[in-house]
DNA sequence: GGATTCGTCTCATAGCGTGGGATCATAGTG
DNA sequence: CACTATGATCCCACGCTATGAGACGAATCC
């Protein structure tokens, strides 16, 4: 550890007790578990004991634990995607400042994408806000986080419709929609170019868990009608390598 | 506390410091949080320091606090079916020794029924064991918890078939089992007399989530060849009362 | 610019968790 | 059935470590 930074060093052996007894599925013993974390029996034993009391372990029949209640309280107030965002704040903004335009991250709540984080120069022109929810078909993170949905869930999203149109160019015909969506998987990324406002155009990349899932996306967005272009995809790698560095540290154990 | 168990204090204090923080969806301020919990504020500082360091919390722009990737890996390893489980396991075990019969705890995963507790006497005569999956359709625990699944999922179980028959008395026919799970959700139980095989019968009733869904059931089994047939429905009030109990348990944080 | 309020850091104190070891409780084994 | 091995649980003196009042800087409000 870093020795300018004082942390309870107890609570981190207490949490990484609670770690190891529900990562163990093989069903070894409390002892076993403890000489592999390198904690004495005595101190294993009474750590666990005090998480049962507290309810965030239960005793299983034979000598097992299990997630306790309070355990599956908190399951239910944290999700992935709280996770993503946590972890995306500090990268995001450093991209901001980097490219000196907005930078934004999404994530699928039923058909509607949720805005979550919002920063960089110009912010306050643009129309969104964090907690916003906009339709996904006429987005660059929306079609990104389409484009990655599992095929079953995909499908019933493009047979729901209807898609309405925002602008002149906004995709409106479910099957053009499914190419589209099919090209920005091949491509690994999406572009909006007008389709929810006329001068706003963005750039959007997926966000990966390791199981292959897009939880969330990222993109940058520009009002066109300000000053010069910087070539669109020239900016992809700088995009990419932020949703790489923000997969990294949401799931890295 | 009771006295005779020795618990570490300062671990409950830190892990209701943790919940508080996650609790909070109204952006309070750490020192707020902490005189909420009653906490002085450089111990609830220094706890939130450690937490993080241990990547359990993360910090948000703007001073709050968001989940961490540790407590994502650590839930990814909890789902309700354990918890509910090991609430369980004393509870069934307390009944089956009142009532006398096999008494056994089962989930739906996917469109099998799996097996997670089975207790009480003559447990080893019946063919089921812990683990085992088995198809929904034919048993009480199985009917009990396709009647409660989501109508979308129900109506694409009924789809799928095909519905083999292992008893002159399987219900093979989709239509039918769909009466058949109207009539369950209608009573509150489901039967099974003789579906899987010949003599065996079995009574179950479903465990109720606070949001009204059924992710577990639990049943009792009698072998019909054996003794005095005890009036069936005469148990349904100590079947729901165990279900109940377990709810309870494993529901209230 | 004065007054809050919050986050962060320091440090002496004592309270508490620590862990070696003893004691039960359960299996396996010859 | 005694014998042994393994694990769970309990005990307790010791020393370390978490504690929390207080100080300080920074940000915000009036």
């Amino acid at each position: 550890m870093t020795p300018g930074t004082p942390t309870i060093a107890a609570l981190g052996r207490s949490l990484a007790m609670l770690e190891a007894i529900l990562a163990d599925r093989d069903g070894r013993s409390l002892t076993a578990i403890a000489q592999a974390i390198g904690l004495p029996r005595a101190t294993a034993h009474r750590q666990v004991t005090t998480l049962v009391a507290e309810r965030f372990l239960a005793r299983l029949p034979g000598g097992h634990f299990g997630p306790g209640p309070r355990l599956l309280a908190l399951l239910q107030m944290v999700d992935a995607k709280q996770v993503i965002t946590a972890a995306a704040a500090k990268v995001l903004h450093r991209l901001a400042g980097k490219v000196g335009s907005i930078v934004q991250l999404g994530t699928l709540e039923g058909d509607m994408v949720t805005y979550r984080i919002k920063t960089g120069r110009g912010a306050k022109a643009l129309f969104t806000r964090t907690g916003l929810q906009l339709e996904a078909y006429c987005s660059g993170i929306g079609k990104v986080l389409l484009a990655w949905l599992p095929e079953a869930e995909r499908r019933a999203y493009l047979a729901a419709g209807p898609f309405v149109a925002l602008t002149a160019r906004t995709i409106t015909d479910p099957a053009l929609l499914a190419v589209v969506l099919d090209q920005v998987r091949a491509r690994g990324y999406a572009t909006d170019e007008g389709e929810i406002v006329d001068d706003l155009e963005c750039l959007a990349v997926p966000i990966f868990h390791p199981d292959g899932s897009v939880p969330a996306a990222i993109s940058l967005s520009r009002l066109t009608g300000r000053g010069k272009t910087p070539a669109a995809e020239s900016l992809l790698p700088l995009l990419r390598g932020a949703a790489q560095e923000i997969a990294a540290t949401a799931f890295t154990f």
